[in-house]
DNA sequence: TCATAATAGTTTCATTTGAAACTAAATCAA
DNA sequence: TTGATTTAGTTTCAAATGAAACTATTATGA
């Protein structure tokens, strides 16, 4: 039972959907160490902090948060609950339709937001500063093609 | 209240945490869909198996499994639990360390293996055959990088 | 207008996870 | 020896997660 022409052999170090893991499980794991303990948040909560705070103006509804994020409508709810009760965001209910409510961040979400996006971008200009900027551009291409391809082709699988 | 100097803005879409994080789950899960529901495998299982698969010559203990797979130990010890009652793997202790077991495939478990393992490479070339050699050749080298530069701020950060 | 379906978001419940405590065996140090 | 430490791996218990069921509201259609 010889290998069929054209196969590698199966090595975990070399396999690039489990390097791809151990790389975003690193990297994740020391931003969270940014705004963790600090300020109470999880991942899932810093990720909605990001996206309030980036248009501070437009106040999104759950269901953007999800669009936005990635992340399924349950994740969403309960990292809404925490950040309400931190007092990072606020809720207002849409008048037109009373099922959806606006959310924003408060003042108080804001200053925590100030405070922690800059690091976090700074973690992320010294990592990419370890890349010649052809590097850091390709990997831009790449990690866009990849996402599309393995997209489609988890579409495909489904 | 101007941004500082050299800031970008935080934006999830171009933020590469995010984005690595949003391509490794994709990636993950289209893999995961190849061994998952047909051979009853979690994650953390295929990869002890994609280990023990590799070199059946060299039947490793728990240990070992958790430095190849950077999984923890607990994780190991579960997956492992699992792998015995399906019967792909059997457990051999150790004559002279009676704490320690060597793990290896059972032939129901090579099988799995063996019918598994081709699919999932196949898979990661169709993906990496969207890029040029010179992308592939690039993504090994900036993966390995950044791995490395996330390790090393990830320990000064502790 | 009333019944049906769809949408936004929440809750429930069973499973998974992780940290810390634990067991058992081996090693070290006096 | 024998008492203290270390190591391999497991168990426990509380918290996190996910799927499915649920509530409340709005939209659709006969």
């Amino acid at each position: 039972m010889n290998e069929p022409a054209g196969a590698q052999r199966l090595d975990l170090e070399t396999y690039l959907p489990y390097r791809l893991s151990i790389l975003s499980n690193t990297v994740s794991g020391a931003i969270a160490s940014i705004y963790g303990q600090r300020h109470g948040l999880a991942v899932a909560d810093w990720r909605l902090m990001a996206v309030m705070g980036m248009e501070p103006a437009r106040p999104l509804t759950q269901n953007a948060l999800c669009a936005r994020t990635r992340m399924d409508k349950v994740q969403v709810s309960r990292a809404v609950k925490r950040l309400l009760d931190l007092g990072y965001i606020e809720r207002e209910v849409d008048s037109a339709d009373r099922r959806r409510a606006h959310l924003r961040l408060t003042g108080r979400g804001r200053a925590v937001y100030d405070a922690v996006a800059p690091a976090t971008l700074e973690w992320e200009r010294d990592l990419l500063s370890r890349l010649t900027p052809a590097e850091a551009a390709i990997l831009d291409t790449v990690i866009a093609r990849l996402q599309q391809v393995a997209d489609e082709m988890a579409a495909g699988a489904g």
